[in-house]
DNA sequence: AAATAATATCGTAATATTGCAATATACAAA
DNA sequence: TTTGTATATTGCAATATTACGATATTATTT
């Protein structure tokens, strides 16, 4: 059907799900990592940086920003794109937890 | 076009960007968190655990594990699954990277 | 050997994603 | 006000994903 059953999962579960597959394009990957590389939030030029035409990169720049991993604010001209620490902080912690928990079960069974 | 351009991105923006996606459903996601709650590993009852039909829980668990999120040995008649720890951990570093440049770039422009 | 149990694969329909050309929008500068 | 610059939206084709019924596979039990 290629529709997701989102109803029959809990909203935590959706909302990992959601940032992860905004992460899950080596696009948006890239995209993450230019935004983390530039210091300054003057990012007027991600479309250069990308093998991929701006309207491929402006769709990529949308999908993360409604995850919730980067955030924008108009700059006159340009637009300011940045890292969302919130959304970024939701799947940090579920991964961590994984590793926690791995560690303490010593899940040695395979 | 419907195809990512793998070759245009690096092995490691590639490798982070598949196991994202693999975490990209609210049912891989709850698999993922099913596996950790059961401390054994004899996990032959995760389609019980889902409100999908057996072959739709049998692709998913193909997909993490072809991911590197989980590892599955045969056990018998059934299959035993857990988590593999080298895709999370894969996934956890490029995350707490990114939370630590964060910090220490207090990103204050947003 | 036949029946049972657990999981995988196949086939297919519905829907989503990826990518880009063309075009639109919004602001700045001349 | 026209021109240029940056970004978004639209429309569409190619491909991928999601879901499941039917069926196959593999190992255990009777």
């Amino acid at each position: 059907m290629g529709i997701t059953k989102t109803d029959s999962f809990s909203d935590s579960q959706n909302r990992i799900a959601s940032i992860a597959k905004a992460l899950g394009h080596p696009a948006r990957v890239a995209i993450v990592e230019y935004l983390l590389k530039v210091n300054t939030c003057i990012c007027g030029d991600i479309v250069n940086e990308l093998p991929l035409a701006q309207p491929t990169v402006s769709q990529h720049l949308k999908e993360l920003k409604s995850a919730g991993v980067i955030k924008g604010n108009i700059e006159g001209n340009a637009i300011c794109y940045c890292i969302d620490e919130k959304g970024i902080e939701i799947i940090k912690h579920f991964l961590m937890s994984i590793s926690i928990k791995l560690t303490t079960n010593k899940n040695n069974c395979c």
